[in-house]
RNA sequence: GGUCCGGUAGCUCAACUGGAUAGAGCUUCUGCCUUCUAAGCAGAAGGUUACAGGUUCGAGUCCUGUCCGGAUCACCA
């Protein structure tokens, strides 16, 4: 915004003419001033003692003299120690407000000639989406709107691992004990195929048990053993704490090797290994199950990505790309980035950069994920041709893309440095990590509905439909809850992990979406009435308004930096400064709302002033809430 | 064990990239609906920023070490 540039151009004109010294604009910052000072705007001037060669006080004070005397906007000053505290003339924010309500493109920054691509969401077709797939996908496509609000022509892409042993598996157990199921209302594709797969562990635990069973024999530290699952849990457990016994030592290495074989060789999992290689030799009947399920999957999928609003315009399918890459492998060789071992194993050594030597290929000549991921960066960069790459991918895989990156950067690529992990920390629930196979998730479509069916519940009790229709009032309980659960998911830093407890249902009250949708309702509302009444509110009604209150004043300065807060949070793939954001204006619009009168305010330019920030203030509101992919009511 | 990430109020999170007396929400307590939506506003209470050093005018933020939690170090994806 043009009001800080002006007052740091005038900063350095005043170390000029006071102290005839040099000081670069750019090193020149300012900060808003802290709530308990007077003031908007502060400048620090211990770094510049060195150039003044006074005082902290001193130099403040000469400088304050200075920007008072020339600076327009500049209405008065104080100093505190080395801080300047410049106040800003009324006339400033009124004409900030002015030229807000004037800028057709608030809230969108100059295009620029640059494509990003960000991939997000990538589930797998064994299992329906989950907790963790909600954190992912909204960041995804959260820092996809951001990307395009500040400018870059964005492509959002989902690549979706559709193929391998764990979606063999739940084929597998679906062909044993499926006995033809259906998807239906009660039991949509992804969670069928995601019953499935639990079913093919739960057979395949009970087998490894037998196996176990039958293999304990040969070993006379394990005679007479009941449980051998639950002993060796025990050891190990203990082993974390204590020095094992003899026996205990000897009973720990004869379990593992009985579990080995057994997790080896247990029947089911040799059938879903002999239908993963059926499955890539093209067995048509294996083929036409694949094709069958992961179309039930699909359908699933998309009915949990409009419910929960998300969408893409490309998907990969790793079927079609898990094949890729050897090509690759076989530049870097010729180039030297990678090395062959004696077994023919293709590596990578990153010793250099301080991480170790990696395998791109395996010895037989089959790939491995990163085989695979360097193809598709290429095939990616082929089909959009993108200066950027963001992959939306957990923490877990941190070194994954580490790699990935180094790689590429080593063989050339142009988008290399262009690679970005946006690794966002686990949702990890009270009783610890979730487990898909063990049936400790929390499913996403469940737990949406759940949040509807609360939204519900509290909008009753606070008694606000009572002119709405059942289709609105249904819309708005969607709008409530996906805004509840995605402020939540978002307005943290990706980071860090998170801990979810079903059990509290997420908040409507305080530090939430509802709250900020609340405060667009409320001024939809007093909007509709301004326009019932008749009420002109354009800027030449209050142009000349000289007096403000400090929350007015502030409520300005917050809508007048978001277009700053969009490039930031693009710059940090960080949707969380949007969040913070739409509640920092959120909460200075209550306190306007609360303390000022609006239809009831005799000066006609005031009421006009308000009722034009109360607009700005929505419209602020609805653009970062829309970057964050939640929606605002005008009722509720 | 090596590497990476995190540790801020009882709980969930901020802190503009080194600035002032570390801020919000939840919870608890106190006020405020005969006038614009109380899913709100105002106030009270709550802190040795895990710990110990260091760097400097100034450290939650940077450096070193320690402790705690997590991830990763697979010819799994």
């Amino acid at each position: 915004m043009d009001l800080e540039k002006k007052i740091v151009q005038g900063i350095t004109e005043a170390f000029k003419k006071v102290y005839e010294a040099d000081v670069a604009e750019s090193d020149i910052a300012l900060q808003p001033t802290k709530k308990d000072f007077d003031g908007d705007l502060t400048f620090v001037v211990f770094p510049f003692l060195r150039v003044s060669k006074a005082k902290p006080e001193a130099t403040a004070e000469a400088l304050g003299v200075y920007l008072k005397e020339h600076v327009d906007a500049i209405a008065d000053f104080n100093v505190v120690k080395g801080f300047l505290n410049l106040v800003i003339d009324n006339g400033v924010w009124v004409d900030t407000l002015k030229s807000i309500v004037e800028d057709k493109q608030y809230g969108a920054l100059t295009r620029r000639d640059e494509r990003v691509m960000v991939e997000y969401s990538s589930p797998n077709t064994n299992k329906p989406l989950h907790l963790g797939h909600l954190r992912n996908n909204f960041l995804g496509h959260s820092v996809s709107r951001i990307l395009d609000a500040a400018g870059y022509d964005v492509t959002k892409v989902n690549l979706v691992n559709d193929r391998g042993i764990h979606i063999c598996k739940s084929m597998l157990a679906y062909q044993l004990f499926g006995n033809g199921e259906q998807p239906s209302a009660s039991l949509k594709g992804d969670h069928l195929v995601g019953k499935y797969y639990v079913e093919f562990d739960k057979a395949y635990k009970a087998q490894i048990e037998e196996l176990a069973k039958e293999k304990q024999a040969g070993y006379t530290s394990l005679e007479g053993v009941e449980d051998l699952a639950d002993l060796k849990k025990s050891i190990e457990k203990k082993g974390k704490k204590e020095e094992l016994t003899d026996l205990e030592k000897e009973q720990i290495n004869a379990l593992k090797e009985v579990f080995t074989y057994a997790e080896k060789q247990a029947p089911i999992l040799l059938q879903a290994q002999d239908m993963l290689r059926k499955w890539e030799a093209g067995d048509e009947e294996t083929i036409a199950l694949w094709s069958k399920m992961n179309g039930w999957v699909y359908e699933g999928f998309d009915q949990s990505y409009r419910l929960m609003g998300v969408e893409f315009d490309h998907m990969y399918r790793e079927s079609e790309t898990y094949l890729l890459g050897k090509d690759i492998v076989e530049e870097g060789l010729e180039k030297g980035v990678f090395f062959k071992k004696e077994d023919n194993s293709v590596w990578v050594d990153l010793s250099e950069d301080g991480l170790d030597e990696k395998l791109v290929l395996r010895g037989d000549g089959t790939a491995v994920y990163m085989t695979q991921d360097m193809g598709t960066a290429d095939l990616k960069y082929k089909d959009f041709n993108m200066e950027k790459s963001i992959y939306v991918v957990g923490n877990e895989q941190d070194y994954h893309f580490k790699v990935l990156k180094l790689i590429m950067q080593k063989l050339g690529r142009s988008y290399a440095d262009g690679i970005y992990h946006l690794s966002y920390g686990m949702v990890d629930l009270p009783s610890g990590k979730m487990k898909s196979r063990e049936g400790t998730v929390v499913d996403a479509d469940d737990l949406i509905n759940e949040m509807i069916e609360t939204a519900e519940e509290r909008t009753k009790e606070a008694g606000k439909i009572d002119n709405f229709t059942e289709d609105e009032a249904k819309a708005l309980y969607r709008i409530l809850a996906l805004g509840a659960l995605k402020y939540y998911l978002l307005k943290v830093d990706p980071r860090k992990r998170m801990l979810f407890n079903p059990k509290e249902s997420i908040d409507f009250q305080g530090d939430t979406g509802v709250y900020i949708q609340y405060n667009h309702a409320k001024i939809q509302a007093l909007l509709r009435r301004a326009e019932k009444d008749g009420i002109d509110f354009s800027t030449e009604k209050f142009a000349g308004l000289k007096e403000l209150s400090e929350h007015e004043a502030n409520l300005v300065a917050a809508l007048a930096k978001l277009g700053d807060k969009i490039s930031e949070s693009a710059e940090d793939y960080a949707p969380s400064v949007i969040a913070n954001f739409v509640y920092d204006v959120s909460r200075l619009y209550s306190k306007v709302y609360a303390e000022m009168p609006i239809f009831n305010e005799e000066d006609e330019a005031k009421r006009a002033f308000r009722i034009a920030l109360s607009q700005q203030t929505a419209r602020a509101i609805k653009i970062g809430m829309n970057l964050i992919g939640v929606e605002v009511p005008d009722r509720m």
